[in-house]
DNA sequence: TTCACCACGCAGCTAAACTACGGGTTGCAT
DNA sequence: ATGCAACCCGTAGTTTAGCTGCGTGGTGAA
């Protein structure tokens, strides 16, 4: 449920940066699969991984917890 | 170093709310030598762990990552 | 002193973070 | 209509680190 929400989080946040998978999983040191895991929500990155996503998308960590409400 | 924040962090709400090492472990459903390693900025707990911990807590995941600027 | 609370090292288990390969779908160009 | 880029998705595998248990020892308060 939390991970649903936090991958959406960061997919929202890549393509408002205009990136790929793939450039954000070079950009944040993994593979392009396990981007593609956590903004489906499959898997969750790590507090170390949260941290390099949040630096490459630009933003605070506590920002991938923050969701708009009920969008729609 | 991110870490050491978040852990000084849940310290800090878990002696606001008046508990223990050993009440936050039993509440959260873990056990107190990880309490103690994460609040020491060892080891940080997974997305679901961050979970509880904040409903413990009583506060969102992303204000477990909100931090004040250079108490002291 | 005693007792509650916590730091800390060490050793271990296991879930999940993370990778690699391969096929399949959509959409958008040309 | 096809060619390609970007992504989804399953499966299977490796490895990290989340998490536990035990034992010791230190501090401060009653």
């Amino acid at each position: 449920m939390l991970q649903r929400k936090l991958g959406k989080r960061i997919g929202d946040l890549r393509r408002a940066k205009k990136l790929t998978q793939e450039q954000l999983a070079e950009a944040v040191g993994c593979s392009v699969e396990f981007v593609s895991l956590v903004e489906r929500g499959i898997n969750a990155p790590s507090v170390a991984g949260l941290e390099k996503f949040s630096e490459v998308l630009s933003v605070e960590v506590k920002d991938l917890f923050t969701f708009e409400h009920n969008k729609r």
